[in-house]
DNA sequence: CGCAGGGGCTAGAACGTTCTAGGATCGGTC
DNA sequence: GACCGATCCTAGAACGTTCTAGCCCCTGCG
């Protein structure tokens, strides 16, 4: 068999060739490789030379197999979810300093959180990272069970040992951004919910208690929204119609408010002159120049940060917490709101 | 040592538990797990149920190990690029049905497209797909020197043996915008572009070359743009300021139109009214109702089931192509885009 | 001179799979 | 009664690492 140099199945260098060209054993060549103490200074680099002749790159797999220990924790995330995105590059972040892996998971169309979380598990995954995981609580506690799990923006009810949980405080979230308004002197503030999305009911209820605390009870009105853009144009549509008009929307998060924004532009609607907007995220959307979204910040890099400190606490031994860590949201105001007419 | 349901280390149960259970050996286990042919009706039963018992789940890693192939593709993208996302979907969906799991690698802030490859390498992918990648064309082609390499939506010059190609005719798409344009009426239109972003420059040419074939050079504006709103919008103010004004604008993709969208709409400046606006892509962003973009549309399923293909047959042990796949373009018309005035 | 101690190195056993060779057992055929 | 082919199953060697012992040789000390 020739030894063709970028033959299509040229097996890769392992171990035991860069032992061989630089005669000596495995054991040492591994030694060297995780830069372990045991080898010689002039071995060392003759080994590394060897390794750089090959094109030798360590095996993760078989290191992982073999090392009890494999420092990987499993990320779940939604493919479409600039908020999610955000979070993972903040766990990407975080994760390094503390000497573990990322192996990311997506859901998507035709792949669902079950088949997502099931790769991470087969791959051995010491921990579990589910973003605004959507599936029904008795299967996440059945998860836990096998497997430390991390839910981060979705709030569970009845606490399971193993099940933590990292997320905004979403009702307080909306009380901000409710005495923001009445701050400014609106009364007449819709909100536009998110349905049964993560986080969704707590935003809600906060609107709702912050509406009654200030005396506007009679003034309370949510409507059928969602995630996306389209969801939060379809509610805009509704408001215009109805009479009288709010002076404010609270939406239930930033593409959903982007979607209320639009359509009121585009049926002449200034904002904030006529209708003050507010958003919920603080994600990159929101930040855009041309949008200017005053919204509700989530604390993305802390929520990201907290939820791999408690993944690596339990997995460097603490003791499994029932516990929740709840970061505050801040209210970031920019150009779309104002004081009414 | 107390045999805790959920203690903390619990090993997770290997082949040789389930066998022990089941009576049998580790390697009829196998056979079943494997659903190979080879095992009774009765013990393949059996097999199951004592696995079903322990909650055995396959070890991923140890099963690559083992196997010579591992039949892993590993898939870099850019985090906050909904193109990207949309391509990873189809992806997904056109490796599973060939039968290739897919290994995900993230690039975003802190983490280069150099760390994204090292760790898919590191995981034993037998293939690399890479979205939109910037790494110099040294870097792939070297690359491709280990591994089979598809580099999906950049064109690549100087064509390497191993490094193959999918992409959208960039410049079919430019000059099919222009046509449409044209054919409206419109002869002043103005190209806010990608800077050096994958595909930017066939762009610009097909834009060029378009308005050449339409005897207006005199009209040729390029802007500089990029990919974001932000670098759109910064793009649409020069053109509010400039005199005259053209009445049409081609953008790099949707993003940056929507961009370019924005500060017209802000500026009173009405779409399709006063200006007709382009974008590139049809990602989600323009299908959005509320957008209604007139956009150039890449076939994201295609190019997604394109890559898969081509580095799947590299796999299954065909020649190194240097080829190129070219998608025709598909220009949408929606609701940015009519006559002038 | 004997021997502890340590630095540098190696042999060989894991790790949890899959794969290659078989080894039984059974029914049937010459 | 020898042989065949199927069918069901098992032993044991990979795969590419890391880890545990332990060997060898040197140095310094009593």
């Amino acid at each position: 068999m020739p030894e063709t140099p970028a033959a299509p199945d040229a097996k890769r260098p392992t171990l035991a060739d860069v032992a061989a060209r630089a005669g000596v054993s495995t054991a040492l060549v591994s030694i060297v490789m995780r830069d372990a103490k045991g080898a010689g200074a002039a071995t060392r680099e003759r080994v590394l030379q060897a390794a750089r002749d090959l094109g030798y790159r360590p095996d993760a797999r078989a290191r992982l197999l073999r090392s009890r220990r494999s420092r990987l924790l499993g990320v779940q995330f939604g493919l479409q979810q600039p908020f999610h995105a955000d979070l993972v590059e903040g766990i990407y972040a975080a994760a390094e300093p503390a000497g573990y892996q990322i192996a990311l998971s997506a859901v998507a169309a035709g792949r669902g959180e079950q088949r997502a979380v099931e790769t991470l598990l087969a791959d051995r995954c010491e921990a579990l990272v589910l973003l605004g995981p959507q599936a029904p609580a008795a299967r996440l506690a059945e998860l836990a069970g096998q497997v430390p799990v991390v839910s981060v923006a979705r709030r569970l009810r009845s606490p399971v040992p193993g099940l933590e949980v990292v997320r905004t405080a979403d009702d307080e979230g909306a009380r901000q951004a409710v005495d923001h308004l009445v701050g400014l002197g609106h009364r007449d503030i819709a909100h536009v919910d998110g349905g049964r999305a993560p986080g969704a009911a707590d935003r809600r209820r906060g609107y709702r208690t912050a509406m009654n605390r200030h005396g506007l009870s009679g003034h309370i009105r949510v409507l059928a929204g969602g995630l996306t853009e389209e969801e939060g144009a379809a509610a805009a549509r509704g408001l215009l119609a109805a009479r009288p008009r709010p002076t404010a929307v609270l939406a239930f998060n930033d593409r959903c408010a982007t979607g209320v924004l639009d359509v009121f532009l585009r049926s002449g609607v200034t904002v904030p002159g006529d209708i003050s907007v507010v958003g919920f995220d603080d994600s990159h959307l929101a930040r855009l120049a041309h949008i200017d979204l005053t919204t509700v910040g989530q604390d993305i890099p802390r929520l990201a940060r907290l939820a791999v400190g408690r993944a690596v606490a339990r997995l460097e031994g603490e003791e499994a917490a029932t516990g929740e860590d709840v970061v505050a949201p801040r209210l970031v105001v920019r150009g779309t709101t104002a004081a009414p007419r």
